[in-house]
DNA sequence: TATGCGCACTAATGCGGTTAAGTACGAGGG
DNA sequence: CCCTCGTACTTAACCGCATTAGTGCGCATA
């Protein structure tokens, strides 16, 4: 033993081989990859054999000579395209890569998590991490309603699968002419996505049936496809019920706490305010309750409140939100689970996930009479 | 041009390599090699043929191959062991992984992010990079007051910098007893760290130079080392001022809203409540404020609120938030270029990041005379 | 008894880089 | 004029694994 520290840095510390593993079963390194990996070409004892000398070792795979042979990095990549003072707060990413990883793990594959500026970086990073084959296919999250990233992929070959999607390719989709089932699908990647019509719908159900008839959507950002389809949705339901786009209507915001409080004040400013407003996020929703508190109007009182997506903010509000909530970690999961069906070679598809369901707290109730 | 989507999805896409490059050079691989690393070995000339070639290629290295024959995985790693449950809300990880990858994408490195339940399964991952070859180094947060990964990077021969740190080993840290800022650094790694000891100190600077007596510090995890030396440094600040440890002490969190709600009410139900809270993180601040309108009890008036990390959540509530401000980013940035320092061979060090500012608003005042 | 066949295994090759060990050539020195 | 030396390359070996093409052997078949 000499000083710990330089020593225990410095050792090298040889992991074992497979060629280690050889040497000491007595057989070839061929017939170990054989028994390693289920191939036929070995005998059942010594296949047991050379299992039990590698878990011996301690041996795993050099995931980078697994690589270059086997044609498979081991990994998948997923960018976040945010400018850097908007990351944080949401609690959305962090449970979706943790449902992603739940799933991974299990096949001791690597997640390669970047957060970059823009979507320019984004889609370098897609080349690059493809030039390096770096990964095997890549989780693209955020679709937007003009989004470059699906050509792209697919002409890389870079299979992917789009979070939150369906993007509608080009800005003008038709209304929803069938069931709203019947998803259009992009048409060059998979997808899974939430039905945000009918849950957007169900806000309203929720809204309406309590007796709200103007009620204001302050949305996210405006490039965002579920944005889009939320604002649809908000249009179809109030046609659906007759009521006008000037008393039920979107506004789009950049899902800023600032930006949700200035949309706030703008609209109970107004000559008729509303009495109820859907935020597109939590942090908004909050910003949003801390504006009526400031000037004094009574949340559910004069004000109804519904955030979409739940989080401990909803909960430590004071009355506390109405939230849309939804299985952020299971949406993951299916991301995960639909991107090792395409490397497998399976079909493209549109997986919807769970649909968002209503958590009705304080802070909606019926309007007071005016 | 086929049907583009099956057919784009399936192209196989050869990727350059350098034998494609020596190629259309008319040199042999190896001179590629040593143009495209600035290696000695061929004329300028060549080089700058070469170079162009590549660039007109598109060719980037495959990092598979290179992690292969160079011993390095051009990968670091981060694990982030959290409940699933807990996690989100807090802005500090994104924000600390995207000031890491603002430093790692310059020069090419990739960021394996990796969530787990706990810190047995962090261990076991640690190991399994390491016989994978998956990572070169990793950036170990969360450090705590007993902490087994340090040594445990240590005797696999790890790179890794302990970000947070340092942790003191042993329950049994001596009193500073020289200038604060001669740190202990953990003997094993390198650590960077912010001094949470003096950062405490201008907590209670601003509060006891308000007129505050009563002061209650509602920490976090008890485990976590960085929760020790706050505690530390309250009681020492507290004693220097003739403070009585009844009336200003530390009570140990998960970090979560409903705990710091509880713990807030029971303050507040006390014979003497306290008339200043610093909350050790955003979303305990908040529940607390939270519970404090529950009651009636005005915010800055009769209680004082101080949030260690600031976020979009400290300014939404009303009155915002007084709060510990620190450049997170860039002490990802600092993480991740000592991480690259210790990588090319650099000594052992502990550095020490930039000391928060208290950013004074609304939540804290002079306590009301009673 | 020669022939064919399947089984269990070994040898050889390649993935795409890096790098140590040559080699060819021109300049400079004795 | 020969020898050395430095420069600008090329050849070859190697990293650790997967995979393909043998190889030897026992056994059923003709």
């Amino acid at each position: 033993m000499t000083a710990p520290g330089e020593a225990a840095r410095r050792k090298p510390a040889r992991r074992p081989t497979i060629k280690d593993i050889a040497r000491r079963a007595g057989v070839s390194e061929s017939a170990v990859s054989f028994a390693l990996n289920d191939r036929p070409g070995v005998s059942q004892e010594t296949r047991a054999r050379v299992r039990r000398v590698a878990e011996e070792l301690g041996w795993q795979a050099n995931s980078a000579a697994r690589a270059l042979s086997g044609e498979r990095a081991g990994a998948l990549g997923l960018v976040l395209a945010r400018p850097a003072q908007t990351l944080g707060v949401e609690s959305f990413f962090l449970q979706l890569v943790s449902g992603i990883q739940e799933v991974l793990s299990a096949r001791q594959i690597a997640l390669l998590f970047q957060v970059v500026e823009d979507l320019g970086t984004e889609c370098a990073l897609y080349r690059r991490w493809w030039a390096e084959r770096r990964v095997d296919g890549v989780l693209v999250v955020d679709p937007r309603t003009e989004d470059p990233r699906p050509e792209l992929l697919a002409a890389l070959g870079l299979p992917a699968v789009v979070v939150g999607g369906p993007a509608t390719p080009g800005p003008d989709p038709s209304e929803p002419a069938a069931g709203p089932a019947a998803a259009p699908a992009h048409p060059l990647l998979s997808t899974v996505w939430a039905d945000d019509a009918k849950a957007m719908a169900r806000v309203l159900d929720h809204l309406y049936g309590l007796g709200h008839r103007r009620i204001v959507h302050i949305a996210g950002l405006p490039g965002l496809a579920h944005t889009a389809r939320r604002i649809r949705s908000l249009r179809t339901e109030a046609d659906r019920r007759g009521l006008d786009h000037r008393q039920v209507h979107s506004v789009t915001t950049d899902y800023s706490d600032a930006e949700g409080a200035e949309a706030t004040r703008r609209l109970l400013d107004a000559e008729r305010p509303p009495t109820a407003i859907v935020y597109d996020n939590d942090v908004m929703a909050v910003a949003g309750a801390s504006v009526a508190a400031e000037r004094g109007i009574p949340v559910p009182g004069a004000l109804s409140i519904v955030a979409w997506d739940d989080s401990a903010l909803c909960r430590v509000t004071h009355p506390r939100l109405t939230a849309l909530v939804r299985d952020t970690p299971g949406f993951g999961r299916l991301a995960a689970q639909e991107l090792l069906a395409v490397l497998d070679g399976g079909p493209l598809r549109t997986v919807q996930g769970e649909l968002p369901h209503l958590e009705a707290r304080e802070s909606t109730a019926s309007p007071s009479p005016r």
